[in-house]
RNA sequence: GGUCGGUUUGCCGAGUGGUUAGGCGCUGGUCUGCAAAACCAGUUACAGCGGUUCGAAUCCGCUACCGACCUCCA
């Protein structure tokens, strides 16, 4: 069951072809680090991807980088984002197109995002969102006007029920115009570009039978998820500022197209917050996801693993807003140890001869039905915590379990906490600086013994080090460390 | 102004009308050379007002406050 945004209510899910999914999220524009808001989605439809698979699903998941596109500014002002970038930079965009993916698909190794399954460009596909215009234009639904080609909403909205995504009313939108520069190319002011011509100076643009240009907003998701999951499927996802206009254009494009929506179940998530507070880059609070990593950001305490913020985001539901603050990402920090801990644990039960004060089929029952009921994560982990508590109870003698019921729990955690919610144990709780950090504190600990003439104990910290591949450099300046080749 | 969402215990954050979400923190106890971890016990709230109901944090209405979107945004 998922809450579909069209209906603003959980339905059942049902596949249109038995067995398969089709998923596609609208993913990042690479022209700068990404940042929480990034994470979200990511990791939101990263555990929906997971869960469908590990129910038996074959999913096909699309997740499309944009790289060209996306208008800075209101109309002829409008600069490509990533053209502008590429200028500031002295770089060609499709360099900085690659630098920030990478950065972006590193991100997301590290917060255990699964890659998807096909990551289409925008660019890569300029030719189909021609094809797109051009069925639009045939289907009467689009103008040219100067080498650019526009949506006609005004007419879109005689035939089709626009706005029926967002809840908006054209009548409103009407009413409620505001004055933009350089609109008078369009027949009505929410008109948007399915082309646009390209300036001169422009960096990235492409022929077409409009003159030299580059596709709009909103039409490459359009044309690369029935490109790729057909004229119809299954579930499309994305933050929830993109239901407008983003999808609701998307909705329009298709349904003038193709003659039908696409999308059968459309899922959004919610918004981070930090301090409260919206976070942007003109707010000047835009943390990027890799100075939560290091904890080089003024706003920032300490460095949060990818895991503790991938946890955390998972301890509320992805529908609602998630505030990120200092004291409420230390308290994850804390629980998540408590998990990982509990599982160590886990690992080194003794079996008895029997189990007392624990079902598996509860347990098991409790975590299926809240990942059914709209992926309902914090109820998951709240069960993982109760099975936590019963495992060291357990460990304690407070209680006990069966050897069949030990594997199965074991199991258990293995499905849910690895499998489905993708926590991964390894890179828990360990921030960038503890090496050096737990290095300090050894060769202090060695200087204080070679003060008291201990050396024995010196000796023997340096030679273990020594086995260990770390090298020890005393001098009258002090003692360092280097890694052995 | 329009559309939508929220207001839960010290903090974060779930909640399908009746029975303890969970985490962090705090208090007391057990264990321990000390500490940590762990275990046991305690910390039981639902913005305000009205309504429906045998019974509401949960449904309905009003008020207050907060937020998102309406412009690129995850």
């Amino acid at each position: 069951m998922i809450y579909n945004t069209l209906t603003r209510k959980k339905e059942v899910f049902e596949p249109l072809h038995p067995g398969h999914v089709g998923l596609y999220v609208c993913g990042p524009t690479v022209y700068g680090d990404a940042h929480l808001g990034h994470a979200r989605p990511a990791i939101s439809f990263d555990v929906l991807f997971r869960y469908l698979t590990h129910l038996g699903y074959k999913v096909r998941y699309v997740r499309n980088i944009t790289d060209v596109g996306h208008l800075e500014q209101d109309a002829d002002e409008g600069e490509d984002k990533i053209a502008r970038k590429a200028r500031l930079e002295k770089m060609e965009p499709m360099e900085v197109v690659q630098y920030y993916m990478n950065r972006y698909h590193e991100n997301m190794r590290q917060l255990n995002v699964l890659p998807p399954s096909i990551e289409p460009m925008a660019s890569g596909h300029i030719i189909e969102q021609q094809q797109m215009v051009k069925r639009i234009l045939q289907n009467g639904y689009a103008y040219e006007k100067n080498g650019s080609v526009y949506f006609d909403l005004k007419k879109y909205s005689e035939t089709y029920p626009y706005g029926k995504l967002s809840g908006r009313v054209m009548d409103d939108l009407m009413t409620y115009t505001r004055e933009l520069e350089g609109q008078e190319e369009k027949k009505h002011p929410f008109d948007f570009a399915l082309w646009k011509k390209a300036g001169p100076t422009h960096l990235m643009k492409w022929p077409s039978p409009w003159g030299e240009g580059f596709p709009g907003w909103h039409l490459e998701c359009s044309v690369m998820s029935t490109r790729y999951l057909g004229e119809e499927f299954d579930i499309h996802g994305g933050g929830m500022d993109l239901v407008f206009p983003h999808h609701e254009c998307e909705i329009a494009q298709s349904t003038a197209a193709l003659g039908k929506s696409s999308v059968r179940y459309w899922m959004h998530n919610n918004m981070v917050t930090l301090n409260g507070q919206k976070m942007g880059k003109s707010l000047g609070n835009a943390v990027s996801l890799e100075e939560f990593f290091t904890g080089n950001h003024p706003l920032i305490e300490n460095a949060y693993s990818p895991m503790t913020i991938r946890f955390f985001i998972l301890q509320a539901h992805y529908r609602s807003t998630v505030d990120f603050s200092n004291p409420a990402l230390q308290a994850a920090e804390k629980g998540l140890e408590r998990l990982f801990n509990g599982m160590r644990t886990l690992e080194k039960l003794k079996p008895a001869a029997q189990t007392t004060g624990w079902s598996n089929t509860e347990f098991r029952d409790v975590c299926y039905a809240a990942m059914n009921d709209d992926l309902q994560t914090p109820l998951v982990i709240s069960q993982l915590f109760e099975a936590v508590r019963y495992v060291h109870s357990v460990k304690a003698g407070t209680e006990s379990i069966t050897a069949s019921d030990l594997e199965e729990l074991k199991s258990l955690f293995k499905t849910f906490a690895i499998e489905i919610l993708g926590l991964r144990p390894e890179e828990s709780g360990f921030s960038s600086r503890l090496p050096a950090d737990l290095m300090d504190l050894i060769i202090r600990l060695r200087s204080e013994a070679r003060k008291r003439k201990d050396f024995t104990t010196a000796d023997e910290i340096r030679n273990k080090l020594e086995k260990l591949g770390i090298i020890l450099k005393d001098s009258k300046e002090g003692t360092e460390w280097e890694m052995k080749e």
